[in-house]
DNA sequence: CGCATTCCCTGGGTGC
DNA sequence: TGCACCCAGGGAATGC
């Protein structure tokens, strides 16, 4: 599942094989990805144009072409291939044909990602709509602070742990990388929120460039599935709680429990509930 | 408003 | 082997 470093080795990879490349033909198979526009305005857009840069915002990759942005987002198992002009198989969902006779292949088996497109918008205009209206700081961004991060939260009840997958607070972590997050900061995934002091938020800070830094210079991490033409990063060797079933530090057993339904790792002894 | 729940999907796993 | 069932989860939508 592509958290933020993963996107980061996609949009890497994907640089080298297609920048430059002009796009000769558009076949959307699987409709509602796209989400913008409709399937005739996309294909007609895209057609002609070449690539010329990609960028990542949070989780979103931004295609650059000569007139038109592309964006796409993953979500669970979306994942780019460059073929031949060979045929299309089970989960290919959008074919973009090239003039070099390649074709760039989105493949997601279970077609939760998305795509938009704009047209004769740059970048600052689409990073002011939707959906990349509400991304928050990186925790890469000089701009993520406690003093920001305690103003955001102070009214916040839910568990942490919730708050870390909200991608308007701090964008790039998922559920692989917020439950190591909280591992390495000592917190507990239940804790409340806007009980967190500010030891705990600089904590969540750190251990985030920390955990995301690494996981990007090891080309992320494949527990289920990512990649570009096979590329699959090596940071699932590196997982300190997060699918585990030893502690690490204190070899205690790793509890798996639910957390606004979402998988939850963590060691009970490493990660004591403070206050609620 | 905040928060919990539901929904979108399909492959893989389990139990019979 | 086949079949019914449940589970995984990012983010939007819905309900309270």
């Amino acid at each position: 599942m592509p958290e933020l470093p993963e996107v980061e080795t996609v949009k890497n990879t994907l640089k080298r094989l297609i920048l430059g490349e002009k796009i000769k033909d558009v076949n959307v198979i699987y409709q509602r990805i796209v989400q913008n526009v409709t399937i005739e305005d996309f294909r007609e857009s895209l057609i002609g144009q070449t690539f010329k840069d990609i960028l990542r915002r949070g989780k979103y990759l931004i295609f650059i072409l000569d007139n038109v942005i592309l964006l796409s987002h993953l979500r669970m198992e979306g994942k780019y291939f460059i073929k031949k002009d060979e045929e299309v198989t089970k989960h290919e969902h959008v074919i973009f044909k090239l003039e070099s006779n390649k074709t760039l292949r989105y493949h997601d088996t279970r077609k939760f990602g998305v795509m938009y497109l704009y047209k004769n918008k740059n970048v600052e205009d689409i990073l002011k709509e939707a959906p990349l209206l509400n991304i928050g700081y990186e925790p890469f961004d000089n701009e993520l602070t406690v003093d920001y991060l305690k103003e955001r939260l102070k009214k916040i009840t839910k568990p942490i742990k919730s708050t870390l997958l909200d991608q308007s607070i701090i964008s790039g972590l998922g559920n692989i990388y917020v439950d190591e997050v909280l591992f390495m900061s000592n917190i507990h995934p239940l804790e409340k929120t806007n009980s967190l002091s500010n030891q705990a938020l600089e904590s969540i800070i750190i251990n985030s460039q920390r955990v995301l830094d690494k996981a990007i210079a090891l080309g992320g991490t494949t527990i289920h599935s990512f990649s570009v033409d096979g590329i699959s990063g090596k940071f699932q060797n590196e997982l300190l709680v997060h699918t585990k079933d030893i502690c690490p530090n204190c070899h205690k057993k790793i509890l798996k429990i639910r957390v606004g339904g979402r998988g939850t790792y963590l060691c009970e002894d490493c990660q004591k509930r403070m206050g609620d």
